[in-house]
DNA sequence: TTTAGTACACTTTTT
DNA sequence: GTGTACTAAA
């Protein structure tokens, strides 16, 4: 405990009573947890099962336990705290108490991703034949997530107010949606909450054991929180949702037992999936006695980084004054690092130079490349490669996505709750047994009239022998194969038994090794990966159920791997993590901030926090980017520097572009003249800071600055563009001139090529000519695949 | 019924 | 550029 402030040490100290930490980017939060838990633990006397910490995201949950186990005394590690992320935390509840509750559910019920949810939605379109392009089933899902996490029923959603074409349509939706995943036994991510918090509320005995259980709640970014997990965390630490009145009665709740919550609105960034910061705002109102407690020593950044990012910050109307101090010790710093490219290849080269520049000069220095959306990360994948720099990924695909993962996965889930209806779609004919659309579809009649679910419509189409004998065979196989799976479970065989049978006697594996195609051995590979990982959970001592409900909540997050010398994430992923380097790019209007942010002000202000988040990750060095033309779904665009670029306060920034940029136009004397009469004309108006216009106003100057930019590169013909450039437009312009011939195709049978992901390979076949040229190559260790030139993105080696 | 080939939508951010 | 959903042919 000696090395904490005193104000960390008051927080560790406080040990009943509700407590609202604040604590500001990089003063020593999840340090602040930790120690709290031993002190509890080894000084207070309590019993780590006392003791329950919530995060949103299993990497941080991860870190907090790892981070508590090494600092407990191995003496008094009887047990271990329930460290949890909120999804998880409501699983244990559920699993252990659902069928308390009366509510057609069981203890068996299964988990829907989003994809499953998506699986669900599409079907009812087809079935209730709304299938026109103003509403998608991804709109559909969002708005009746919306309406759930808000408690509102199909019933109340039908019978409101304002009701129009589309409201009409979603209401139908949602009525067969929540009786489908009921029929189902199945429970999507909004559900964990949303029945755990019902569960609580409607069965006293269950919430008063959770309440005596627990006698110290914490919640670790708690800016995040929506009204559910609030109401769910309340109900554990206080064992009602009201409010308590009275000295007497505040004093008996609140001996021995605490509830601790610890937060920055400056970093809340989730609001898109609910999470409203007003909770923590309201917190101390809600529970007289509130111990508050500001974190405001930054221990992570040098001066320059975090004046960058209270810069940036100030410009937000909606939070609470704070002050972040530097440690002195860490000094100024370096200037932040500002440079412009030509287009998104361009930064991503400038990108990997600076990395593998930092990497030579001090081995081992840990680099972070944030953007915005995950598809933005494939560019600096492709310029680290080239560079034979190795990286580390956090996001976009994960293990537990890919389809024969999800198959594998489809029988487990089928073996313990035959009703799934979606794992059961899913996999009737994976791997192909001769059930098809026709097949599909009478059972899907059957189905409807009767009520059942798809397991139970196949049954008595299997009984009644209605279709063709042929089809009658296959679904019986089918159903064996389902049933002995359950057997195997039911019989209490291990983990790794039963994922070995869903394999084999499925026949899926082997359909797989009779394909002997390419993509077949990747599946292969990633089967083998999914057994190995069961067999290890196994070691572990998780079930068979511990293990399907892992693959059901785990993110893409949880790869992040801390000893990677780089990794690449978007700013989401980021929060809660530090790096000595860190690369902010894509600072372009209309990719950060987002477009889908341009029409209300409370979500330019998330986008804001976002950028500070992002700021505040870096320890030592910054670097901030943006291109001058960006492709986008294919097409390139151009792009306009970021509002968020003129917020940093310039004098901060290195100019490290070639030729002329934004910057220094931005610099220019008389355009920081009129920088400054803009600022003056906002601190002379406040009341219209609301208007979203407000906004676009300040980067009025510097759009105008990129537009004289671009036309005296129209005239000079521009910087320097990497000559190995690959330009789609050059091409399709010496294409429509005429000048395409056989010499066009930069490719040869013979050709030694590169891929961004399969690496050199040969070119063996080409079949068609010039940009359209149908390409088979052979890649060492991937065998051979087929491109379409024009799409490829296939280099000369 | 299956498969190959093509059209098309996709891009916030996470459990 | 990429993955999925639909369509046409076998």
């Amino acid at each position: 405990m000696k090395d904490l402030n005193p104000k960390q040490l008051e927080a560790v100290h406080t040990t009943d009573g509700p407590l609202l930490v604040l604590a500001g980017a990089g003063s020593g939060k999840t340090r602040v947890i930790t120690y709290r838990i031993a002190h509890l633990i080894e000084t207070c006397g309590f019993r780590p099962e006392q003791i329950l910490a919530v995060t949103f995201t299993n990497k941080a949950a991860g870190e907090m336990k790892s981070r508590v186990l090494t600092m407990l005394d191995p003496g008094l590690r009887t047990g271990s705290p329930l460290i949890s992320t909120f999804h998880s935390l409501c699983v244990r509840i559920l699993r252990r108490n659902i069928d308390k509750m009366n509510a057609a559910y069981t203890r068996a019920f299964t988990i829907y991703d989003t994809d499953d949810q998506l699986q669900v939605v599409r079907r009812i379109m087809k079935d209730l034949d709304i299938e026109d392009k103003s509403l998608t089933a991804r709109q559909a899902l969002s708005a009746i997530s919306w309406e759930k996490n808000r408690g509102v029923s199909p019933a109340a959603y039908a019978n409101r107010e304002q009701v129009t074409d589309r409201s009409e349509k979603i209401a139908r939706i949602f009525k067969l949606y929540e009786d489908r995943l009921r029929g189902s036994n199945a429970l999507d991510f909004d559900d964990l909450l949303i029945k755990t918090v019902a569960l609580l509320r409607k069965v006293p005995e269950v919430r008063s054991y959770y309440h005596e259980r627990f006698r110290h709640v914490m919640v670790d970014e708690f800016q995040d929180t929506n009204g559910i997990q609030y109401e769910l965390t309340r109900l554990i630490a206080v064992g009602s949702t009201e409010k308590v009145h009275g000295e007497e009665k505040r004093e008996a709740l609140w001996r021995e037992r605490s509830f601790c919550v610890v937060g920055d609105i400056d970093q809340s960034v989730y609001g898109f999936r609910g999470s409203d910061f007003n909770i923590i705002l309201g917190f101390q109102h809600d529970f007289e006695g509130t111990r508050l407690i500001k974190l405001e020593q930054n221990y992570r950044s040098t001066q320059t980084i975090l004046e960058a990012a209270n810069g940036v910050i100030a410009k937000n109307q909606r939070r609470l004054p704070k002050n972040l101090y530097a440690t002195p010790e860490l000094g100024a710093g370096e200037k932040i690092g500002y440079y412009q490219s030509f287009d998104g290849d361009g930064e991503a080269s400038f990108v990997a130079e600076k990395i593998q520049e930092h990497l030579a000069q001090s081995p081992g220095t840990r680099c972070a490349v944030l953007y915005r959306t995950n598809a933005q990360s494939r560019l600096f994948e492709e310029s680290l490669r080239r560079r034979n720099v190795s990286y580390n990924i956090v996001g976009g695909f994960s293990f537990y996505e890919r389809a024969e993962v999800k198959d594998i996965i489809a029988y487990l889930k089928l073996a313990m709750n035959p009703n799934d209806d979606v794992a059961m779609a899913r996999v009737i004919n994976t791997p192909v047994r001769g059930i098809g659309k026709t097949t599909l579809e009478a059972l899907a009649r059957q189905q409807r009239d009767l009520g059942l679910s798809l397991w139970e419509a196949l049954a008595i189409a299997v009984e009644q022998r209605e279709l063709l004998s042929r089809t009658i065979t296959a679904l019986d196989a089918f159903r064996k194969v389902v049933v002995s799976l359950g057997e195997l479970v039911a019989a209490g065989e291990t983990l790794s038994e039963v994922i070995k049978a869903a394999t084999m006697d499925t026949g899926y594996v082997r359909a797989l090794q009779e394909e002997k195609s390419v993509e077949a051995e990747g599946r292969l590979l990633n089967i083998e990966e999914l057994v190995t990982a069961a067999v290890e959970a196994e070691e572990q001592g998780e079930s068979l159920r511990d293990f399907i409900d892992y693959a059901a909540l785990v993110s893409d997050t949880d790869q992040y791997r801390a000893d990677a010398q780089v990794t690449l994430l978007t700013m989401h992923s980021a929060k809660g993590l530090e790096f000595p380097v860190v690369f902010i790019v894509g600072l372009e209007e209309g990719l950060f901030p987002h477009s889908r942010a341009f029409e209300s002000a409370e979500d330019l202000e998330e986008e804001r926090r976002l950028c500070y988040v992002a700021i505040t990750r870096a320890q030592k060095h910054l670097y901030i980017t943006h291109a001058m033309q960006r492709r986008t779904w294919g097409e390139e665009l151009p792009a306009e520097p970021s509002r968020f670029l003129n917020e940093v306060p310039l004098e901060l920034l290195q100019d490290m572009s070639r030729g002329p940029s934004w910057l220094g136009f931005a610099l220019r004397p008389e355009t920081l003249h009129n920088r400054q009469a803009a600022a003056a004309l906002r601190g002379e108006a406040p009341a219209r800071v609301k208007n979203s216009s407000n906004y676009t106003g300040k980067t009025y100057n510097s759009v105008d600055g990129v537009r004289e930019f671009f036309k005296q590169r129209a005239r000079s013909g521009g910087e320097g563009r990497g000559p190995a450039r690959r330009d789609g437009a050059g091409k399709r312009k010496e294409l429509a001139s005429g000048t395409g011939s056989a010499n066009d195709s930069e490719f040869r049978v013979g050709s030694r090529v590169r891929h961004s992901k399969y690496g050199d390979g040969v070119v063996l076949r080409i079949e068609g000519a010039g940009e359209e040229a149908k390409l088979t190559v052979s890649f060492p260790g991937y065998g051979q695949k087929k491109f379409v030139a024009k799409y490829a993105a296939l280099e000369r080696v």
